[in-house]
DNA sequence: GTCTATATGGAGATAGAC
DNA sequence: GTCTATCTCCATATAGAC
């Protein structure tokens, strides 16, 4: 086991704490029971202490979103940055096993706390996606609709797998997502 | 000032407590402090303390929406039920300035302490839908499919709309939903 | 039924030895 | 950097007078 780290090292083990127990019921003493890593150590890498950790995971989220399927929707060819988002959507929530913090943080009295990057997330996200499917000859009104669809899909779906605990609907859903936005472009 | 309550009275004051700051951070101190209610009365009403409290508000939702949503659409006219849902819908929401607590304790740590109440809520949603739109004509594969991206897409809708504080997305949202639904009924 | 006072535990956070 | 010990505060919950 692993005895000294760097923040990097930390920030995705706090982010699967934050994404199973939220922000509230991630305590502390969770955080130390689950990671092994002691209170000392935590506060020496986040001197702010909760807040700071779960802002540091939340850049770290966006960071991924960003490289791995905002760019690609803004720069790369359309319609194959469309279908490379929905599986690396599929991948990255573990087809519905694991949830969206951002999304969850929106929901929760946690809201406040982070709405900058909360808004951003999502406002880029949809952005992105808009952009790809203008490009992809998709009408401008109908590439807003289709980009906010899209989306808000994905997260929609992530709480009614989540709630029924059946993976199913998730991978259900986001087909028949793609699906929509595949017929809309060319 | 009323002084003097009963059960009825103080579901739903807790029910908009706890939607907006969640379970975790709905501490009993904030609920005396925003109701007025001592803890004396609180705990004189629901014995099982804060889970109690919680599991209260679940069942009164899960009643409003068997009463006004679940049961006209298995039992009424069938593209009218669907109609008027989107309606009760936008208004139980507040076209998205509310929460869903049922999709809201799915994400959060609170999930595994309702699981029950929270499956059941989203099931007879699905479920009920798709005897609507089975009523109206549409082919049984499609119906599944369909009510699956309802609901999903008002959860999605919720979060994206509160993520990003702009009801318009939520309005919106729900009208290409009723749109796609209308499509396939008839 | 409602209040005030209080018990008890665990929360986030800090100090300082190593 | 990491640990243990400890601080303070507020959480849920209870007791008992009125």
């Amino acid at each position: 086991m692993k005895t000294v780290y760097e923040r990097a090292d930390i920030v995705p083990l706090l982010a699967e704490i934050f994404r199973e127990l939220g922000y509230e019921g991630a305590t502390l003493s969770r955080i130390t029971e689950r990671t092994g890593i002691g209170k000392g150590s935590l506060y020496h890498f986040f001197p702010g202490g909760k807040e700071e950790m779960a802002g540091a995971v939340l850049a770290d989220i966006d960071g991924w979103f960003e490289e791995a399927v905002y760019r690609p929707l803004r720069n790369d060819d359309a319609r194959q940055a469309i279908a490379a988002m929905w599986l690396n959507v599929a991948d990255y929530f573990r087809s519905g096993g694991r949830i969206c913090l951002v999304g969850a943080f929106a929901l929760d009295g946690t809201r406040e706390r982070f709405s900058a990057a909360i808004g951003d997330y999502f406002i880029r996200w949809i952005e992105a996606l808009r952009s790809a499917l203008m490009r992809a000859e998709c009408a401008e009104r109908e590439a807003q609709t289709l980009a906010e669809e899209g989306v808000c899909g994905i997260q929609g779906a992530l709480v009614l797998s989540r709630a029924l605990k059946d993976e199913a609907v998730f991978t259900r859903s986001l087909e028949t997502l793609a699906k929509r936005l595949e017929a809309a472009t060319r």
